[in-house]
DNA sequence: AATGAATGAGGCTTCATTCAT
DNA sequence: GATGAATGAAGCCTCATTCAT
């Protein structure tokens, strides 16, 4: 099959795209009100009108980096969770992987816990991002009570908390002066997480045997 | 017994708690980054410069607010955790009374979980923060293993992620769009974390029956 | 021969002389510190925002003012002293062209001046400014040294006091309500100069005579 | 005689003064623009208010300043100047006293040359200054004229000059990173300013030895 | 006489956004 | 599609001056 030639359209697509990374790069390191057009034209080498094509304003840039990112993250999640059978491993498959990519992507983490900095206007967007996480957690809480694998309970309350909780950890970590590894905190953690929803102490103690080894990963 | 004269150092002293008062309002409505020190003259009936007078920057105010604020809370918890005799039930003392205060006080919980939005500069001093109610946590949890109470387990990451899961309940009561009362979260939350270091079950649902009500506050 | 078309960049480098043209205004009329960046945005035609594009701040335009118009005039002196064979008639060559170029342009006699005026921060650039001249009078006392033309003496303090002496000169005159003209006080300090250098009575008597008048200036 | 008590107008007088000492010693050592009233009040251990009883705004101290000092000045010279008999060892007197003051007060130094700092505003109160030295040397220039020790010359022209050239040295001395010592430059500057107004070289030469050396002087 | 808190105009600089080419 | 020069609205802060006590 004939590879075509770049098209204006493809060489349109890939400065968008330079310029999402730019962006994120630029986000990360210095913060939505800190971070100036000009760091994202320099970091993406693209000239500052260039941006403008692309995007009507900075805003819009943040916002979607933070949607896309997410549902990057999510879809990983999602499909990760589909091998598991049973809802308290999906629940602990959407933990661990979370933490995993957090501690791979130490930068990402930070777009996503410090988004505050981009100032009071982006807070929804934020509080809905952490609902779709803590809905995303819920709904395997909601199948494993179904399922009888865990005494009822109030599962809206329960996945936030469980967010938090996932949140803060890696927080304290990534603000650490001396970070260990994050994946030392992930049998803690779990054990926690899964306590806290009732889930019975030997099916603590047992599912853990069987997960493979964290990926090593450069904090 | 004769009443002083103001002096006027005791009129200075007021004006710049009235600034700090505004500020605290200016700030906990608009983020660090959206409040200007106009905004604070106006909200504290004071001229942009006499704000100089106080404070040698917008910054410095910030962090008064932040350190006295913090102060402040941690006070109240330990007054009302001194009271308690046994670990466990000290810890929920400590978590009901931070539900509590920030029930009452939705702006002042806006300004502990939003001062992000304060930019870069702030990390640190949010991270002091959250990590000195992460360590009042640890502590009681420590005296619980000390006592025998709960199981041995990794006080450290467990206070961190009690903290994480009060902050977010929090967060997300108070961005709800019709939030309903957070001290209806705090059954559901105490039990959640209780369970998750392992106290045991009975305990849970006993101790529970003797708390006085909570207060009524106003979101 | 076809005129190239007027390119983006060429209007930049027209709109950054603008605002140095406008600046040099500015400065010599108000002083530095009383010069705000709105007159010179106003003198420049370019919006205040226009000049931060250009220059990082007012410190910088003034400081390219000083060396740019000072390179220009030691330019011309050396230009017309190089015509010159013996070292005093170069001295004299420089004396005049400096008081030529000064009558002319009072203003710009005002911005090496007055530069005190631009606060303490200057002073070290002002001082070099001032040396550089000294150092070219010097020089040339120096090669009339060697040549034997004068008897040997201190020449770096005597050059010092030449500039000195023009300076005040021009500097009086530059203040003068009712102002003659510069020009008139040339024949006497030039005589002054010459004496106080050594040179002999009727060498300074003599040389006068051949010197083309001064060109007509406004002052 | 009793010894009156120290009346509060004493008192009032003795702040005033102290707030002209702490005005000289911050104009002196920041430049008029960068020196304020807080600095000033500093400096004089007085409050900000209590300037504002004495002085009506910043800009009457340093006149105040500048007229005081050169008074004392003056008076200094003169009172050593009416000591000789003939108007060259008077001219010679003058500028001993100038630059061994200078030489003995770097900093006051600094406010008379340097003052141009304060802002256009003072340029008519400089030149003044200089020109009350100008023509204190003229008048001993006139009165060698007169007697016919030197021959006629334009006066004016040259009393400037000499300011300049004084002022100059001076300045030169004061910025220098090293500098030596300011007497040292005494001769040679002597000998170039009585050369410039045609004092015979013999008389150069034998004048010098009669005089008493300098003082020791801290620059 | 003196204090020091308060005022407010004005200065410098930043930066998101626009626009001619 | 892209460039980079230009704009102008704000923002933070300084500081001479005023004023109640």
């Amino acid at each position: 099959m004939a590879r075509r030639q770049q098209t204006p359209a493809d060489r349109a697509a890939a400065s968008r795209e330079s310029i999402l990374d730019g962006a994120f790069e630029a986000f990360t390191r210095t913060g939505y009100r800190d971070t100036a057009i000009d760091d994202i034209a320099a970091a993406a080498d693209v000239s500052k009108g260039g941006i403008y094509f692309h995007f009507p304003n900075k805003e819009s840039i943040f916002r979607e980096l933070m949607r896309t990112t997410a549902d990057k993250l999510v879809d990983k999640v999602e499909r990760v969770v589909g091998a598991e059978p049973d809802p308290i491993a999906k629940a602990e498959a959407a933990l661990r992987t979370v933490l995993e990519v957090f501690a791979g992507h130490r930068t990402m983490a930070r777009l996503f816990f410090e988004a505050g900095g981009a100032g009071r206007g982006f807070q929804t967007e934020l509080n809905d991002l952490h609902d779709r996480f803590a809905r995303l957690i819920q709904g395997y809480l909601d199948e494993a009570v179904a399922a009888g694998t865990i005494a009822p309970l109030d599962t809206r309350i329960t996945s936030v908390a469980w967010f938090g909780a996932l949140d803060e950890v890696v927080a304290s970590w990534l603000q650490a002066r001396h970070p260990g590894r994050l994946e030392d905190a992930y049998p803690t953690l779990r054990a926690v997480l899964l306590r806290s929803a009732g889930v019975p102490e030997q099916r603590i103690a047992a599912e853990w045997r069987d997960w493979p080894s964290f990926p090593e990963v450069a904090p």
